[in-house]
DNA sequence: TTTTATTATCGTAATATTGCAATATATAAA
DNA sequence: TTTATATATTGCAATATTACGATAATAAAA
């Protein structure tokens, strides 16, 4: 064999697994750093910010849009990225949830 | 290439990559939701409990404590592993000063 | 000491992920 | 329309990850 089992998890385990699986990367974490960092939403000086090639920053965006982490605008030839807000403290808050519930005292 | 590339990225930035990384699968996330859910330090019935082969479960665990979210303890021919709490937390805040930090409106 | 039960490690197969060059697509500018 | 610029997609090479069977290591029990 050799891929994830997930079938024997449930939705709920999956999806927390997905969602940290979006941020596990330095590359991601960087990038949405970046877009937060300046106030306006900016497009693809994330290229020249981040030292990657265009294809993959392109890659990484996609994969944080598929999770609705950032939404992309379209201005003319270029694209505009921003951190969804609402997306953004509904993950926090679904990661706080995990802390929350598991942390009980044993040894 | 085909590799990450730390380089390029903060000390903080992987870290924090690192630590999502290590969550960022059910299996680990089921086991330490077990692990929690027993309020003394079970061992492994986790084998049982999640439904993969005792060496999965076993490098799971080794991957949970390698990040120190967890402890084992050796009882006789059993070990027990509890959730360490401490990290448990340092992690929790982590992620949130993250997750603060971020958050921008732009678009 | 031999046996048995528990956990860890090794080796390997089956994907998954990361990154980039080449190329396609789309839109503004000339 | 042609050209230039910005972004997305495709295809591939280089790892990384997940899972498990076989086996080793450890310690209690017989």
């Amino acid at each position: 064999m050799g891929v994830t089992k997930s079938q024997i998890f449930t939705d709920r385990q999956n999806g927390l697994a997905a969602t940290f699986r979006v941020l596990a990367n330095p590359a991601r974490i960087a990038i949405l750093e970046y877009i937060a960092s300046q106030k306006a939403c900016i497009c693809n000086d994330i290229v020249d910010e981040i030292g990657l090639a265009q294809p993959t920053i392109s890659q990484h965006l996609k994969e944080l849009k598929s999770i609705d982490l950032i939404s992309g605008e379209i201005e003319g030839k270029k694209v505009c990225y921003c951190i969804n807000l609402e997306k953004w403290k509904e993950v926090q808050q679904q990661l706080n949830t995990f802390f929350d519930k598991t942390s009980f005292i044993c040894c």
